[in-house]
RNA sequence: GGCGACGUACCCAAGUGGCUAAGGGGGAGGUCUGCAAAACCUUUAUGCAGCGGUUCAAAUCCGCUCGUCGCCUCCA
């Protein structure tokens, strides 16, 4: 397996630091706000990576954190009128809801920056007795200059950034590039004990904490948005080395932007979608889809087109879950060969290793599914050659098997079609029911028994202009919501 | 200004040295069908932003040019 390290900026083998074991950390969220697309975009990414290791035999210890305390929340707290934990209860609560419904596993462990307090007092601490940092009125900096590998994550010169004109100025600090361990707070502020007097966290020692507490002093992967490269995980690294003395994570993985008209989506330009925006437009299946369809390290363009592009794609694979479905319920007393058994068994035979070598690949989901897409246009087309028999079944049993087997680690393609055209009735606002369609079917069975073809075709297009495809069949008429 | 990424068909998107440049969506034509739908077939890139170079061989490596975007500030 290959993964793409921005520390290195290469692709490299995969060698976990404990043979067999994979410990993987991800930047979660700071709970003050709606999640937007972006977030589900990392959270779905890192979801893939950890199910795919998994698949791939390793033991893994996936752990993905809260930030329950930040300025940010505080503000919202004041703006909302809400206390800042309840700001951060109210906005985790929903980041659950979200990703429940997107699909994204809980992590093994999901800590929360205010149950770490402790831990992030000690590795202060740490620092300010190893040199690396230093107490001023009531608050801690780590000082950039001490740390010789400042900047090795992000590609950057400490001394280039001084130059820039962009880092704020706090007579606090000793150099601008310094950044806040531990926050003096004010009265009325969130606050702990410490040596230093009241105070909250700084952004990065959470993490740093909560890795170590849980993953130990070095561990293999850690990922987030790329957003997070400078200064969050530059940081990171600059603290945990500076306390532990060890290399702390082997391979840093952090997935691309989404954009809106080519931009960057982002709060500060206001061009975001929440989640559940969406969701109240399209399948979360479709969301999922349409986010691994590129490469996590791409940008992807975010639109509703795309969104319906991705929802055609799944239908097409539902589509033909019900045609194999609908074929092993057949009588297959006879022995007949479809032409393209041999086209069938070839794809099959190097199916699996396919989907391997892709995701092996820096986890190269949109090749993965390529794969897949492959596989159901040779196995319609088996199914057009009219087989039957044993050695038809076994194929397509096998078929199934592997498709499933592949989609479990996506975790796409999961439910069955009936599953899928009732969230797509619902997301779609069909304002039918079954039994209203059914009634349709039936009205118009009789009229095609008739040979009333007008009466027959003006109940199809009835349907039709309400959303409701129908499908005549040798043993019956189907329905299926047009996407 | 510093650092970096990207530019593949009508749209999205894999492919980063060597078989016919994956896959999805859309368009056109066809097979099937009472009509449809689905499925399948043909077609839609002798070419991968442009120009040079390296090589027996380049979308893929190198250089330049043009264009787009990102990070350098909270940000997934």
């Amino acid at each position: 397996m290959r993964i793409y390290n921005t520390l290195t900026a290469k692709k490299e083998d995969f060698v976990p630091v404990k043979p067999g074991a994979v410990r993987m950390y991800s930047c979660g969220i700071t709970a003050y706000d709606h999640c937007h697309i972006g977030h589900a975009r990392s959270a779905i990414v890192f979801d893939v990576m950890r199910r795919y290791i998994r698949y791939k035999g390793y033991a893994i210890t996936y752990i993905r954190n809260f930030t329950d305390i930040d300025d940010k929340i505080i503000n919202r707290g004041h703006q909302e009128g809400m206390a800042w934990d309840a700001v951060a209860k109210k906005y985790i609560d929903e980041y659950y809801r979200d990703m429940d419904m997107l699909g994204v596993g809980r992590a093994d462990v999901e800590p929360r920056a205010t149950e770490y307090i402790a831990q992030m007092i000690h590795i202060v601490k740490g620092l300010v007795e190893k040199g690396f940092a230093y107490e001023s009125e009531g608050s801690v900096y780590f000082e950039v200059a001490k740390f010789g590998d400042y900047g090795k994550l992000s590609k950057r010169d400490p001394d280039d950034m001084m130059a820039g004109a962009r880092i704020e100025v706090n007579e606090k600090k000793k150099s601008p590039m310094d950044f806040a361990l531990w926050k003096a707070s004010k009265e009325g502020e969130p606050a702990w004990d410490s040596p230093w007097g009241p105070g909250r966290p700084g952004w990065h020692i959470e993490c740093s904490a909560m890795s170590l507490e849980h993953l130990g002093e070095t561990f293999d992967i850690h990922g987030g948005g790329a957003d997070l490269i400078f200064p969050h995980h530059e940081n990171e690294i600059a603290q945990s080395e500076a306390f532990t003395g060890k290399p702390f994570v082997k391979y840093w993985v952090h997935n691309g932007f989404i954009t809106v008209d080519k931009e960057k989506m982002s709060k500060s330009l206001g061009n975001f979608f929440t989640i559940k925006e969406i969701l109240g437009k399209f399948d979360s299946e479709a969301i999922r889809f349409f986010l691994l369809s590129t490469h996590y390290r791409s940008p992807i363009e975010f639109s509703d087109e795309q969104l319906k592009e991705a929802e055609a794609s799944i239908d097409r694979y539902y589509t033909t879950v019900l045609r194999v479905r609908d074929f092993l319920g057949l009588d297959h007393a006879k022995e007949k060969a479809s032409s393209e058994e041999k086209a069938l068994e070839e794809v099959l035979s190097g199916f699996i290793t396919g989907f391997r070598e892709a995701m092996d690949d820096d986890f190269n989901t949109a090749l993965a599914i390529g794969g897949i897409f492959e596989l159901i246009r040779v196995l319609n087309k088996y199914l057009d050659g009219k087989p039957s028999g044993r050695h038809s079944m076994e194929l397509v049993t096998r078929s199934r098997e592997l498709l499933k087997e592949v989609g479990a680690v996506l975790n796409i393609f999961a439910r069955t079609p009936e599953e899928w055209y009732k969230a797509l009735m619902s997301v779609k606002h069909i304002g039918l029911s079954e039994a209203d369609i059914l009634l349709k079917i039936d009205q118009r069975q009789q009229a095609r028994a008739n040979r009333d073809w007008a009466a027959a075709d003006t109940l199809r297009k009835e349907l039709d202009s309400q959303g409701i495809v129908l499908e005549d069949k040798k043993d019956g008429t189907t329905w299926r919501v047009k996407v």
